[in-house]
RNA sequence: CGCGGGGUGGAGCAGUCUGGAAGCUCGUCGGGCUCAUAACCCGAAGGUCGUAGGUUCAAAUCCUGCCCCCGCAACCA
């Protein structure tokens, strides 16, 4: 019988940077689901990658010193290198700068435009010359930049835009009549409210204000811009062909039957790759599912707030499978889970150093001790041997209805389930007290062999999740693996099977503390490792001011005297201050850095003759002046020698 | 009234769509056991399910108001 397809895909990620834990997750879920449905017997096909293009990466670059393509080489090799050390079993791994991707992107792109699909338009807006920037009339303030205060110029770029509205009937219409289409459900009602029945707007699918892109053949000013150059990645890593011969692959495999992505690009993928595939003649893909989060504790991670986890960083402390457990486990199905080092030392010590390990430990130690290592099925059974048959049968199905709705973690909570009882059972059944007794060694002998079964079989299934440990459990009992169909028999182990006579320990339990000492350790030394190369600031250069301009700006020295912060807005302060004899009121945005207690009293560098503005409805008359880092850490520039307040600065 | 998510024993979460005995892991306390990684097993304490109303025979679950938290957006003169 030939096997079912299955072709599902993480989104690519993009090589902005090194990828952290959140990132990860991705890849470790999908490639769980991935190993699963290959254990119940489906051809699997699983394709990850990277996105590469964009002014961001154009600009990364450049800050680094080196060409796109050297950059986006080195990023997507490092987080090619993490999936691979995460162990996980990905088919393909597609680049959106591989060649045939970027030759297939160019046709499909030309292939819509002569459609119609695509047209020539304009990208309207108001635009600032200096900042380069285009702004919709909401985001100017008082009718200007709101970068640099100047005097904005209505003004149009030319784009190429695609045609959603043709298409949002259709899709509206699938969405309807396939509820399965996008997961977790809540999910649907929102693209549905948002965005499909208000209508949609056309996309702008090119750009002229950056190179690095795939150009447009027939228009080579225009780069394509990011959602038909990413999304396409799921058709052309498998051999698409615009307008010509498709890959055997491709037949096979389109349409995918999941995409796996995070909650923030739903949007893309439920509303503009169905109408991109719609233009294409091609089917839909059965399922979107818009995974949650995973965050620090302390809140989002961000590296100017130093907390940002990475997985090869875990995997040094934890090792591969312990990771791949804490992020499956913790991640809820539809509310973002949460990370922690105390969370993780948590579950390795409880659940997989004191359930799992010990419990494989004390088992093989057990058969060493009173049989040699030789497990024998002697046949002696008791009534309670048969809740713990029951309870390991009825495990495969569990696994499976979870599953298959994806939900991975509640997945892994009923193979550990399985672990948990066979120690309970070790307790109901005392096999010391057996061994003490001569008369009862075949009753002792079946009992291991019960033991042994039920853990080769809890082994077997762990295998999608923690491979590495559920090999090494199998290894260490001599266990021969299992197929699903065999999984509805209690008694496979080989009876008169010899396990290890030294076991190993799976998982060594942590000290809380120590974990965090090393933690503190490693930070320090990545410090210190940073302090020498004193860290410099490059900006942009501004163009010669003559010394009449400079000579029109008032600096004085001013002395706050009171501050609070401007409520509804995190990064406002309000201070009075006073500069000379009067006191002004000046509203910053420096709360990120200063508490408003420890502004108080401090004397600083005031620009007073700036135009008073309104923010946030308070009156600002001037500006503290500040030095700001790259991770935007401000610092106020306050007179070396103590000075009264009004001193003029000149 | 910008958009979205959330508030369930000390901590972290399920349960909410499809009303019908408050569940899991950790922690605490008590007990058991000694094969094992100070582990394992049993039991107990601890929750007005944010709050105020409403619907219902029945609400953590459905509806409405309010409070608080977290993202995004905005605010950075």
């Amino acid at each position: 019988m030939e096997k079912k397809k299955f072709y599902m895909t993480t989104a690519i990620a993009y090589t902005s940077g090194k990828p952290h834990i959140g990132n990860t997750y991705e890849i470790v879920l999908a490639d769980s689901i991935a190993r699963y449905k290959r254990f119940q017997g489906y051809d699997v096909f699983f394709q990850t990658g990277t996105d590469e293009h964009g002014q961001k990466i154009e600009l990364k670059a450049a800050d680094a010193g080196v060409t796109p393509k050297e950059f986006v080489d080195q990023v997507a090799g490092q987080i090619k290198t993490i999936w691979d050390l995460m162990d996980t079993s990905y088919d393909k791994f597609i680049r959106t700068t591989d060649e045939d991707h970027e030759k297939q992107v160019q046709k499909i792109f030309k292939y819509l435009y002569d459609k119609g699909d695509i047209y020539k338009g304009y990208y309207e807006g108001m635009y600032c010359t200096p900042c380069e920037s285009f702004f919709t009339e909401s985001q100017l303030v008082d009718g200007k930049c709101p970068d640099c205060g100047r005097e904005v110029q209505p003004a149009k770029e030319e784009a190429y835009f695609f045609r959603m509205s043709k298409y949002a009937d259709r899709l509206i219409e699938h969405i309807n009549t396939h509820p399965e289409f996008i997961q977790p459900v809540s999910r649907k009602n929102e693209m549905m409210n948002n965005f499909l029945l208000p209508g949609l707007q056309d996309l702008c699918v090119s750009r002229t204000s950056f190179k690095w892109g795939i150009p447009v053949t027939f228009d080579p000013r225009h780069v394509i811009y990011v959602w038909l150059d990413a999304l396409t990645n799921y058709i052309t890593g498998i051999g698409y062909d615009c307008g010509g011969e498709n890959s055997q692959l491709f037949e096979k495999n389109w349409p995918a039957d999941l995409h796996l992505i995070g909650k923030d690009i739903i949007r893309f993928h439920t509303i503009y790759w169905p109408i991109f595939l719609m233009a294409l003649d091609l089917p839909l893909p059965k399922q979107v599912f818009g995974h949650p989060w995973l965050l620090q504790g302390d809140g989002k991670m961000s590296k100017s707030k130093g907390n940002v986890l990475y997985a090869d960083e875990l995997a040094d402390f934890f090792g591969v499978d312990a990771v791949r457990y804490f992020v499956l486990h913790e991640m809820p199905f539809e509310n973002d889970g949460v990370i922690t080092w105390e969370l993780m030392v948590e579950r390795l010590n409880s659940e997989l150093a004191n359930t799992l390990g010990n419990l494989v430990n004390r088992t093989i130690s057990m058969s060493n001790k009173y049989f040699g290592g030789t497990v024998t099925r002697t046949g002696v059974t008791e009534e309670v041997d048969e809740d713990l048959k029951k309870t390991v049968l009825g495990t495969l199905a569990k696994v499976s209805d979870k599953m298959d709705q994806l939900r991975v973690a509640d997945a892994l909570t009923e193979i550990f389930a399985l672990f948990k009882r066979c120690n309970k059972y070790i307790d109901e059944t005392m096999p010391w007290a057996l061994a003490k007794d001569e008369a009862k060694k075949d009753r002792l002998a079946e009992v291991l062999y019960n033991l042994v079964e039920s853990i080769s079989y809890g082994a077997e299934l762990l295998q999608s999740f923690m491979p590495s440990t559920s090999r090494r459990i199998l290894e260490q009992l001599n266990a021969k693996p299992r197929s699903i169909d065999e999984m509805d028999h209690f008694g496979l182990y080989e009876s008169g099977t010899k396990v290890t006579d030294k076991p190993e320990i799976l998982f060594a339990r942590m000290d809380i503390k120590e974990v965090l000492e090393k933690v503190e350790e490693r930070k320090a030394a990545e410090e210190a490792a940073k302090a020498p190369q004193e860290p410099v600031v490059d900006v942009e250069p501004k163009a010669n001011v003559s010394y009449d301009d400079f000579a029109r700006l008032q600096f004085q020295v001013g002395e706050i005297l009171s501050c609070e912060a401007v409520p509804k807005a995190d990064k406002l302060l309000c201070s009075q201050v006073k500069i000379g004899s009067q006191v002004r009121q000046i509203v910053s945005g420096i709360r990120s850095s200063y508490t408003p207690e420890e502004m108080v009293g401090k004397k600083v560098m005031v620009l007073v003759n700036l135009e008073p503005r309104k923010i946030r409805g308070l009156v600002s008359e001037g500006m503290l002046l500040c030095a700001e880092d790259e991770n935007g850490v401000l610092s106020l520039v306050t007179p070396e020698k103590e000075m009264p307040a009004g001193a003029e600065i000149c």
